[in-house]
DNA sequence: TCTTGACTACACAGATCTGTGTAGTTACCT
DNA sequence: AGGTAACTACACAGATCTGTGTAGTCAAGA
């Protein structure tokens, strides 16, 4: 065993670091200097790990890049479970909106692969609602996921400007509504047939 | 007449030139002088105009604070008119997300007034989104206003992120439903009086 | 004619920030 | 015992950026 940390074990350290104060702060407003002292390691041995601040923020994006996924419980609680968490985060007080849109807004251009991080989440979790609407035997179930995650994605940009989870509770109540017309849009045609 | 121009049109060319280039690259990726230059005025003029680059930021969204008129065209047009706007602009390539989203997002609380000038944009746009859907004679028109206003800020999310115009359209797809749900519920309950 | 007022050009202080270079330390391995 | 590998401390280059200070220019007005 060595004297320092596994490999894995200290860039996860850092990535953790990172990932606190580029979110709550913004990445530009964190240099990486303030990354390295908050974790008690040199600015030499960050360096030696992620070979430049861009490559970090990469890293940083991509370490929230998860993948979502469904569980056995009705479709219906795991989408609106979606709402209900982001409704408990932004009342936590350490919600700062989504990381990819404050990377494009903060960034834009400017870091390569930015871009493409946020679009590949927001087309996850979009195809996460639709999987879930599919199994509620939603006909247009690719439509609505999409404005699912508009709703989703404005009650977060709301929250950000205004700390309120009410919005977030009216966004889920908007969901509900839109469900149920995707619903009946489908008994309609099944009653049809 | 003078040999400069007005006070009053410098400073709008100032805040013209300022508003266009920290609202397509950043507040933090413009510095002062690169404004200065655009416009082809000395730094030191732009000082003297301006005391600091928070006062010439604070005063960037002030400008944007603009009144929104309700006219007497059909208010469901209106309504949808501010989606229909927002697809053209998207689309026209100079779109880049909401100018006091991308603010706060930059700035966090970095710079006072940022907060207070969105929550007052917000604000007045879903007091415009209210008055028409009062109009409408629509029962809830508060609740379904803040609806229509988190869809508009989700498909303005979207859109910064993705750059495709479909999104919009999604969500002003969404909204004639939430709207049409909404009447709805206002004619259920006049059929019940 | 002479003063005034707004501007310009330019230098500069001082505070960042990213990234590198280097010498020294110290536990582990052979 | 000696070498190695990772770390630290620290200095520094070089590129920002904000804001100020200053001397000079030049048209308008008294």
């Amino acid at each position: 065993m060595s004297r320092w940390p596994a490999k894995e074990e200290i860039e996860a350290r850092i990535l953790e670091t990172a990932d606190r104060l580029f979110y709550r702060q913004g990445i530009r407003a964190i240099g990486v200097d303030t990354v390295a002292d908050e974790i008690g390691i040199s600015k030499r041995t960050l360096y030696n790990h992620y070979p430049s601040k861009d490559a970090l923020i990469a890293a940083y994006l991509s370490r929230r890049l998860v993948e979502l996924e469904i569980t056995d419980r009705p479709p219906l609680e795991q989408i609106l479970g979606a709402f209900d968490r982001l409704e408990r985060s932004v009342a936590s007080r350490t919600f700062r909106g989504c990381a990819f849109v404050n990377a494009v807004a903060e960034l834009g251009q400017e870091v390569r692969d930015i871009g493409r991080l946020a679009v590949a989440f927001k087309e996850r979790r979009r195809l996460w609602f639709r999987d879930l609407l599919s199994r509620l035997g939603i006909a247009d179930a690719d439509g609505l996921a999409t404005q699912l995650a508009l709703l989703l994605d404005g009650a977060i940009a709301t929250s950000l400007v205004r700390g309120d989870p009410a919005f977030v509770r009216a966004a889920r109540e908007a969901a509900v509504t839109l469900i149920d017309a995707g619903s009946r849009k489908k008994k309609e045609r099944r009653d049809r047939l």
